[in-house]
Formats: C-alpha cells, structure tokens, sequence
DNA sequence: TTGTCGACTATTTTACCAAACAGGTCGAAA
DNA sequence: TTTCGACCTGTTTGGTAAAATAGTCGACAA
C-alpha cells in the first residue's frame, strides 16, 4: 500500500532482476564459461563483490536463469491448460508453446547443441523437474481427453512421456546433427512441421484406438 | 571355378575383413582417437605398415568399418522390404531393424554420445547418405500402404522423413542426456517401448486419415 | 606381382611450468 | 542494507620440449 515501505526491498529485488537479464544475455550468447562475473557486474554498473551479494555463486546466478525461464514457460503453459477447451486444441497448443521455447533457447544461444547440453548438465535437476511437471500436464490432458470421449490410449502415462521425449528428441536432433539446411530458420520451420506432423499424428492415433474400443 | 586363382585375392580380402574386424572391436571400445594403427596391426599379427598395404589412411580404415556395418543394415532392411507382407508390418518390422542397429552402436561404443557424435563428423556423409536410403525405404512404404488401401497421409514424404527425425531423435535423447535409469538394459526397453508406441500411433494415425478420405 | 616389414620423417599429443585470470572472501565504508 | 578495494586461491592459458603416432620408402621374401 504504502509506496516507501516497499522501497528498500523493492530496489533490491530490481536490482537482483537486473542483473538476472544481464546475466541471462552474457550466457545465452558466450556459454557459461566464457562468462566473467566481472562482465556481468559492469553490465549493471557494480563491481564484481557486489554481485556476491545478490547470488552467493555464479552457477547459482546461471540457475537463476535457467529456473526464471522455465517458471516462464510453465506459468504460460499452466495459463493454457487451465482455459477452457478440448484436449486436442490444448495438446496443440501445448505443441505451439514448447516450439517457442525451443526457439527462444536456439535463438539465445549462439552455439546451439553445446550450450544445450552444457545447461542441461550445470541444471540437469532443473530440466529434469521440467520435464516432469510438463509430463504431468501431458499426461492429465490425456485424461481429460479420454474422460470427456475425445480420444482413448491403452497407457495414458507411457503415450505422454513418449511425446514429451519425441518433442525433445526432435529438437536436440536439431542441434546435434548439422541439417541441410543452410539457414537457421529453414531448419526450424522444418522442426515445426516435424512437431505438428507428430501431434497430428498422435491425436488421430488415439482417436482411432477410442473408436476401436468404441 | 578353378580354386587356385582365387587363393591369392581370397586371402588378401580374408585379411582385410580381420584387419576391419580387429579395427571394428577397438574403434568401438576405446574410439578413435584412442586407437593406434599398432594396436590393430598387432591384434591381426602385422606390423604397421602392413596395415598402409590394405587402407592407405587410418580415416578410410574408420570409415570401412562404418560402411560395412550400414551395409548389413542395409541388406536387412531391403531384404525384410522384399518380403511380401503388409506395409504395416514392414513398418513394424522396420522399428526392430532400426532398434536393432541402435543398440548394437551402443553396445560397442564404450562411450555412447561421445562415439556417436565422433562418428557422425568423421563420416557425416554415409550417415546423410544411410539416412537417405532410410527415408526412401520408408517412403515407398507408406506408398505402398496407400496404394493397397491400408492407410493414407497428406504428404508421405514429409511423414516418413518425420518418422525417421523421431525414430533418430529418441535415440539421440537416450545417449545425449543422462536418463534415470541406472541401467543400460533398462533405458533401452524404454526406447525401444516408446519407438513401437511411435509407430503404433503413426499407423493408426494414418489409417484414420484414409478412413476419413474414406 | 603380392605381401611384409625395419628404419625413417613429419606432425600431432602430451607433460610440464610459469604467468595471467577468474571465482570467491573479508573488512571497511557509505 | 548495499557497495567495493584489496586479497587469496584454484584453475586456465601460453609456450616449449619430449614422446607418441600417422604415414612413407626401399629392401626383402613368397
């Protein structure tokens, strides 16, 4: 309520974001290691022992990051799950979502397939709690999909990890395997074809296996 | 027909299939880098240079070893395609053989990502190559299906190209990112489960397609 | 002619050391 | 509460000398 009472907190709390973008461009375009603290500090205009302040490591700092764009993520995904609509149009959204991640991280990331794998294995814990609060979310529109008679799967929770692990897969073969294509944008439309291609596939899979059983 | 002309050739290219053999053992378990020219030539009783007398650089000796591993997947899989069955059952039939050479590469690679990742540059060309020859074996197949009446798609290529991305991309995920499971066996029944569950949705997926052209 | 090898070359890896660098600490001062 | 100068310490870097290895050549043998 009071403006001055949240004052003191409210600039560090600022000052602490700031320094979280900051950081979150340092690492996105050089990798974690070829990051200095001292960079990131000048970036925000402190020296390097005030940063100690804010976060108590750098990997913590690099956690920082990770973790504020997954909670992102989720949050928005969480948004979608929660409106209003049949389990197709959430699964396809879900599709439009993880696409736009992907795509936020390749364009972040001026090396790709290393920065990829240099995160996961810094915050392998993080990614890993991703995936399975993101495998949650699949696996319960699932559910509500075969609840309200859209489509059925004889195993809800081994078709919903299979996706998930298709979408990734799809999109670390991406960066791991140098494509054809010369542009970088080529190679991902071609991914979001890919994608599209699978859900499609999966939907109508699971709609057939409802009408099997009827 | 005259046994003795052929002891001459016969014995050099018996050579060289140990020499590719010795060489297939050691590139799986140490990798590349870590094999000696001198080690192989010992393993089938030579010196070294011998060794020049047959693969003039160690790079074509590799890539051999690689090539004749793609061969025989190659052989399978066009002899399993000859066989006059449905093209739902070649599909399936096509996941075995692909699992099949999956795991193979993985039991002899010591290192999984690291072989896997090494092998792809050194000889980047015969796996674009085997992926081509993969893609249009799959191609025909879903041509196949949709000329005998067993399913349709939109666009056969664009799906068998995607059915291959997914295929290599689960693998990819298995080697690139550390999974839960603590044991090998157990990581690959989970790929090989989410493969057959892959293939199963693309089947029925398409067979609802041609059932709604009807 | 086909196949083998000992001795040699050229290039890459390794081993090592010193200097620079970067993560992290501390106490003082706004 | 927040900032920073000075300091400490483990790691990376650069350069070099020694070792190892891919690849060559000419002689020798089947």
């Amino acid at each position: 309520m009071c403006p001055r009472a949240e004052t003191a907190p409210a600039k560090a709390v600022a000052k602490e974001e700031k320094i979280l973008e900051a950081a979150r461009k340092r690492f996105a375009y050089f990798g974690f290691p070829k990051v200095t603290m001292d960079e990131i500090a000048a970036d925000v205009g402190l020296a390097k022992p005030s940063l100690y302040y804010y976060y108590p490591t750098k990997e913590s700092l690099f956690r920082a990051v990770i973790a504020s764009e997954q909670t992102r993520f989720l949050g928005n995904l969480e948004a979608l799950l929660a409106r209003e609509t049949s389990a197709q149009a959430k699964l396809r959204n879900y599709v439009d979502l993880r696409y736009d991640l992907f795509r936020e991280l390749a364009n972040l990331s001026a090396l790709g397939t290393q920065t990829y794998t240099e995160w996961k294995s810094l915050s392998g814990d993080l990614f890993r709690a991703l995936e399975e609060k993101e495998l949650g979310m699949i696996h319960s529109v699932l559910l509500q999909g075969e609840r309200s008679g859209e489509f059925g799967t004889p195993d809800p929770l081994h078709t919903a990890r299979t996706l998930l692990h298709v979408m990734h897969g799809l999109r670390l073969r991406l960066c791991a395997i140098p494509t054809g294509a010369v542009l970088e944008n080529e190679a991902y439309a071609a991914l979001r074809k890919e994608m599209d291609l699978v859900i499609t596939m999966f939907i109508d899979g699971m709609k057939s296996h409802h009408s099997h059983l009827h």
